[in-house]
RNA sequence: GGUUCCGUAGCUCAGCUGGAUAGAGCAACGCCCUUCUAAGGCGUGGGUCAAGCGUUCGAAUCGCUUCGGAAUCACCA
């Protein structure tokens, strides 16, 4: 039992000792004490005096006198108006720093084969273009995610749809066959995904000239994009694909493979993974499937041009297509696709979709639709709505060539960290080259990824290319330095032999010691709370508060240098402890800490 | 127009299910390395929490209204 719960049962017990009433746990409100007052928790009175009829201060004496009686972890109080602040004493303190040496993981929960299974989809590229900033957010935020609920108790499968057919992808297949001469990644020196990216800006700048020949002939716009023999061909060629077409398909594999290649080496940059990958070529067909099943049972109706639809207007919606006049399908009956391949794949308990929360009318839809055709976790799927990453000139679009590429924001990351570890000068100088860069990259990519993970992901975030992420203050290098700082002191301890196990405790703890073990103790609650809201920043912004915590106490006190021996060893385990936990937290934004920078 | 989300310091953002005098970082200015890693620490200045009304002992937080901004409402994905 934590800490809090026990104050607060013992907080039951004197309202019943004392007032002779039952008061529902989940009422009473016990707090983080401001720092400004004595106290480590504070327990607001006002609900308990309709129970007790006498002023707030009175009241707060009676409990506060009531648990230094009766509950030995209080050791004293003190009132402020309807304020009942509690220090809890140091021995339990110290105590509970010896359990969270020993835990093998603190704060998190481990899964067994029992423990619920949840499918997490997040990146979703498509196959005709490179990655970009949004889709670092995306992925980011995924594998933080999965990772937050993994330490949550639950198994993770993660799954990634790769949207790789369509009419886009026929402009970049059309562009490179026309323009391309047999150009490959190999013979151009170039990543695969960045080399049919060019193409597909190439259809749009040879499509674009097109028009405007066509309009200066006195063609209206529309009248030119209904003639245009390009975007005719392009059509042309997602008609063969459709129809398997040999050399079609041999050519959008090819291609496809090379955008693959070039996306496994950003992924694998970038630290995220997946379980298990998706291709929309695969699940449209079955979504079309499904859909018609829908229609024979009488879930969904077919309009006279053949089309079929769901009628969602009892549910506060509009009809929403599902298969076009054609036969073909949409969007919505490929992510039925894919959720049907899913479960028939995995015994999923719940679906957690990463995607942009410009979707979420999509998702809203989606949901209904599973439901209806009869899947379990159709009701409660969780689509975690992100906001966009916006450019000071507003959206990034990529015909008008603002986006920020993902492979070069990572490069120009580590290169920062390479310049800022130089001028800081010489810290490094024993290390290899190699170990030199480890470190580098540790750090570039740690300063991204804590930029994009600090924020509220649902809010839209900004991003200022001219001004470079910051190293310092609230920011992914300052946490990884309060790491790099207590591995130091761990192995300056080790050297001079300090045994840390098996002395005696000290017997008063600083009030920087004090906080940063209630920090320490608010870690497994820290997790709980982000797997229940889904929300990576709320980690980020506790591992921030907790290193800006422990760097004020590493300048305020000596550790090695310390002569009471009790003293000493306390603050070695403290100092590991933070080390273990930074490290524990960071990891869950998949961030990794350096022992040195 | 309907729906959803957002609005907190010059800038970027925390403030969770209502609690004490609204917090960080950046930027500006001033201090602190013969002491365990200065990518650090300390200090100064900076606020009508968009506005109004309501609920409450108590509202940045909850409800309503208004004003700003964004997204979405396709036989695009």
């Amino acid at each position: 039992m934590n800490i809090e719960s026990t104050v607060v049962q013992s907080v039951v017990e004197a309202v019943k000792c004392l007032y002779g009433s039952e008061v529902n746990a989940e009422k009473i409100q016990l707090q983080k004490t401001r720092k400004e007052f004595e106290g480590d928790f504070t327990l607001v009175v006002f609900p308990f005096l309709a129970l007790s009829k006498k002023r707030p201060e009175e009241t707060a004496q009676e409990i506060g006198e009531y648990l230094k009686a009766n509950q030995p972890v209080i050791a004293a109080f003190n009132v402020v108006k309807g304020f009942l602040n509690l220090t809890i004493s140091t021995s339990y303190w110290i105590e509970l720093l010896g359990n969270i040496d020993k835990a093998e993981k603190w704060g998190t929960v481990a899964a067994d084969e029992n423990s619920p299974l949840v499918m997490i989809e997040y990146s979703s590229p498509n196959t005709n273009k490179p990655l970009h900033l949004g889709h670092i957010r995306n992925n980011l935020l995924g594998y933080a995610l999965s990772n937050i609920i993994a330490a949550n108790g639950n198994r993770v499968v993660k799954t990634n749809i790769v949207n790789d057919r369509g009419i886009h992808i026929c402009k970049s297949m059309l562009a490179w066959q026309k323009w391309g001469e047999g150009a490959t990644p190999e013979s151009c020196g170039k990543k695969g995904d960045h080399l049919i990216g060019d193409y597909y800006v190439a259809f749009d700048k040879h499509y674009k000239a097109e028009l405007a020949e066509m309009m200066e002939k006195g063609m209206s716009k529309e009248e030119a994009e209904a003639a245009s023999p390009l975007m005719a061909e392009a059509r042309e060629m997602l008609v063969k694909w459709e129809a398997g077409d040999k050399d079609v398909r041999a050519l959008w594999q090819q291609m496809n493979n090379w955008v693959y290649e070039g996306f496994d080496e950003t992924y694998k940059r970038l630290g995220v993974d997946f379980d298990k990958i998706y291709y929309e070529s695969d699940t449209y067909l079955v979504g079309k499937e499904t859909v018609l099943g829908g229609l024979e049972k009488g879930l969904f109706y077919r309009r006279d041009d053949g089309s079929v639809w769901a009628d969602l207007t009892k549910e506060g919606l509009d009809e929403k297509l599902l298969l076009r006049s054609d036969g073909t399908s949409v969007y919505m009956t490929q992510d039925i696709g894919t959720a049907q391949l899913r479960f028939r794949d995995y015994p999923i308990d719940k679906m957690v979709y990463v995607v942009g929360n410009e979707q979420n009318y999509h998702f809203q839809v989606l949901s209904l639709l599973l439901d209806r055709l009869g899947f379990s976790w159709g009701k409660g799927l969780v689509h975690f709505s992100y906001g966009m990453v916006e450019l000071p000139e507003g959206k990034m679009k990529s015909r008008e060539g603002t986006v920020v590429d993902a492979d070069d924001l990572m490069d120009e990351m580590i290169n920062t960290a390479r310049e800022t570890s130089e001028e800081l000068g010489g810290k490094l100088n024993d290390l290899s080259a190699e170990e030199k860069a480890e470190i580098n990259r540790i750090i570039g990519l740690g300063a991204l990824k804590y930029f994009m993970l600090k924020v509220d992901a649902r809010k839209n975030m900004l991003f200022n290319p001219k001004e470079s992420i910051d190293f310092n203050g609230n920011t992914g290098p300052f946490i990884q330095y309060t790491y790099a700082r207590t591995r130091s002191i761990e192995r300056k301890a080790v050297e001079a032999g300090v045994n840390v196990d098996g002395t005696k405790e000290p017997a008063n703890l600083n009030d920087k010691e004090c906080s940063i073990i209630r920090m320490l103790n608010k870690f497994p609650a820290i997790i709980h709370q982000a797997g229940t809201d889904y929300s990576p920043s709320g980690i980020a912004n506790y591992t921030y508060d907790l290193a800006k915590e422990y760097n004020q106490f590493y300048h305020d006190y000596s550790i090695l240098r310390e002569e009471n021996e009790d003293i000493k060893a306390f603050r070695i385990l403290l100092t590991r402890n933070v080390g273990k936990v930074i490290k524990t937290a960071m990891n869950i934004l998949g961030i990794e800490v350096p022992e040195r920078m």
